[in-house]
DNA sequence: AGCTAAATGAATATCATTTTCAATAGGAGG
DNA sequence: CCTCCTATTGAAAATGATATTCATTTAGCT
């Protein structure tokens, strides 16, 4: 289980930023591991709001999570309309994303030609990256054969 | 010149929905051939408010964006923060965009094989692309230089 | 235990974008 | 050219995600 580590590696980040170990900010980090590999945070604030013992509020949420980005556990994976999806990358190798349009399903996938072509690309402009990242919106193949179907 | 020419099959696009052919939304896409090839829609409603004579309010600018992304003519390019950055591709090939997080500059760039080895992905996995958004965050070579100065 | 700065929650603000609604203007038909 | 119907427009208000404010609480040091 490399949630722990995870969280250790947190607790230090946040002692050596002068920042306070709080409950908070772990039982965040344990709700968004239980959530799903995929979130939204007004999605997660409302999971969460509607658990038995409410851990932390809307503010808290939405700044541990930026916090969260900051350490480099989760990043913003997605932007479509004026919603942001997020992943807890918590060990995750790096990957691409397709958006079936149609239901929303997130198909991951990770194409190690892609990721060297683009740092030529990068060389040739003399552009240093930093990150990145691929959308590509479509019709999944489970839609497709719906609408096939009338 | 091709604006003329994307402005008739504008004009075509909308007698075919049923729209009506107005002076406001042939004048917007002027201003946006005019104002540079990305643009967001509060910085453009900025600057055609402070020209002389206003041609057209925020919302009839929102609404025509909106329906030339429809026809075809604009695309979202980048989602950053709150932010997000649009293009008319009048005309344009299509292309994908390396963005300085330092100064905001934007180069744009193609690479046939990127776009080959994406359709391939999409076939492994039978799902239809509609299109696509590849974004490279990181520094260019002119804040690197300057970042290297003191 | 006592002190101080950081964290928290609730309410409020912000910012981009959309919607509402009353007034106006295309454009089809006469 | 006139009339009528409907789409368009502008201004203001609404929305939705996210950020900020500020009073209160808490972590962590002495
Ligand atoms: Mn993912
Ligand atoms: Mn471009
Ligand atoms: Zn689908
Ligand atoms: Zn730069």
């Amino acid at each position: 289980m490399q949630l722990e580590e995870i969280k250790s590696k947190f607790e230090r980040f946040l002692r050596q930023k002068g920042y306070k170990i709080t409950r908070g900010r772990f039982e965040i980090i344990d709700k968004i591991a239980d959530y799903g590999p995929h979130f939204e945070i007004e999605e997660l604030v409302r999971w969460i709001a509607n658990q038995n013992r409410s851990i932390a509020s809307r503010s808290t949420i939405y700044r541990t999570v930026r916090l969260l980005q900051e350490f480099g556990a989760i990043r913003e994976v997605i932007k479509l309309g004026n919603r942001t999806i997020y992943e807890f990358t918590a060990g995750k190798p790096h990957h691409e994303h397709l958006i079936c349009v149609q239901c929303g399903k997130i198909i991951e996938f990770y194409k190690e030609e892609i990721e060297e072509l683009q740092d030529k690309v990068c060389e040739e402009h003399q552009f240093t990256p930093l990150n990145h990242r691929l959308e590509i919106f479509g019709i999944c193949s489970h839609c497709k054969a719906k609408s096939h179907e009338d």
